[in-house]
Formats: structure tokens, C-alpha cells, sequence
DNA sequence: ATGACATGCAAGTGCTGACTTGCCTATGAT
DNA sequence: ATCATAGGCAAGTCAGCACTTGCATGTCAT
């Protein structure tokens, strides 16, 4: 999980699942360029998405030909477990 | 900051010097190969610390011919802060 | 059934990052 | 003064990662 936080275009991809959940691959791509200034490819965006899912941070789900993505920001708990920022 | 947290050595380090502050550079190579089971060297450990640094999570002080270490947690508020754990 | 649309797969490339190696500086003890 | 201790610097190696490229698959509309 840590390695997946640890690149920038898959923690803009997070801001935009955050800001606008169950958004498609093309739907993803579109807004990062706009929003983000992001040039990203729509391969290198799946890819990212696969290191998202992998790292239970995403999950997806397949209707007919498109592809929703969802954020699932739990497993971030860990981190403020593991170290707490005592305030 | 995130990419400080991707790598596994690094964050072993932050757990020694959460559980125990202001150690040396020997101390943290000692302790890490002992209960960590890490089989780092110390110029990969000092490498280490400098990264932890400029991501702003350890900070360091000198005396004398030694140098001590101590954590900050405090950045790692950003995480929680930028992607809420909805509860 | 044919074409456009949405996504998947896999090999290849280039660059960053973790680690090593070898030597150097500085502090403190004897 | 000398020597061991604690740490720093810099160049080089090696693997992993982000990204590309090219093609393949599957879904829907007409």
C-alpha cells in the first residue's frame, strides 16, 4: 500500500475517486487531464489503477463494456495506527 | 513524504524511533539488525535517515562525535487529512 | 455482421532508487 | 600524538518501476 501512495499520478487518481466515485477508466483519464494536468496515458492509468487495486485502495467493478472504479480509503487507517501523531 | 513511507527499511526505522527516540546512528543499526531483522549497512541506514529527513519525519542533532535522532509524526497528518477514513 | 467504442495483455525502454565500495573528516580517550 | 570511534561523501552497480508500443478481446449500436 505504501508503494502505491508513493507516485503522484496515483494519488491524483485518488483525489478524483474521493472528489467522484464509480468513474469509468475513460471517464478517469479524461478528468486527470483536465483537472490535474495530467498526460498520462489511458494504459498508464490502468496500470496505476491495477497498483491501486492491488494495494486494496480501489476496487472495480465490471458492467457490460465499462469498468466503474471506487475508492476504499480504509487500509489508510493503518498508517495513523502504526504511528499515531499524538496531538 | 510518500515516497519516504514506500520503502519497508524506512518505515522500520520510524518504528524503532516511535518505540524508542533520540538514538544514534549505531543505535538504530544495532537495534534494527537485532529486532528488526534487518541486514542493512549503516551507510544504507544513514541514507535511510536522510530521506526521513527531507520528507520531514525525523529530525536530527548533533553532539559531539554523535548524532541523535528523534521522529515527527506530524506530516503524516496530511495523509488522514487529505483522504478522509469515513467511518 | 460490421464497425466503433471501452478495456486488456505483454514485451521493450529508460530512469529512478536502494545499496555497495572505498576513502575521508572529526571527535574523544589514552 | 596516536588511535579507535562515530559519522560523511561520492561514484558505481543493479533491480524495479513508470511508461510506451502494438496488438488482442469483448461489448454495444446500426
Amino acid at each position: 500500500m505504501f508503494k502505491a501512495l508513493a507516485d503522484p499520478t496515483r494519488r491524483a487518481i485518488l483525489d478524483e475517486l474521493v472528489e467522484r466515485d464509480s468513474q469509468t477508466l475513460f471517464e478517469l483519464c479524461t478528468r486527470l487531464t483536465m483537472k490535474h494536468g495530467l498526460t498520462s496515458s489511458r494504459q498508464a492509468i490502468s496500470q496505476h489503477i491495477d497498483v491501486l487495486e492491488a494495494a486494496g485502495l480501489v476496487t472495480t467493478r465490471r458492467e457490460g463494456r465499462f469498468k466503474f472504479h471506487d475508492v476504499d480509503t480504509r487500509p489508510l487507517r493503518a498508517i495513523a495506527e502504526r504511528w499515531p501523531t499524538d496531538e
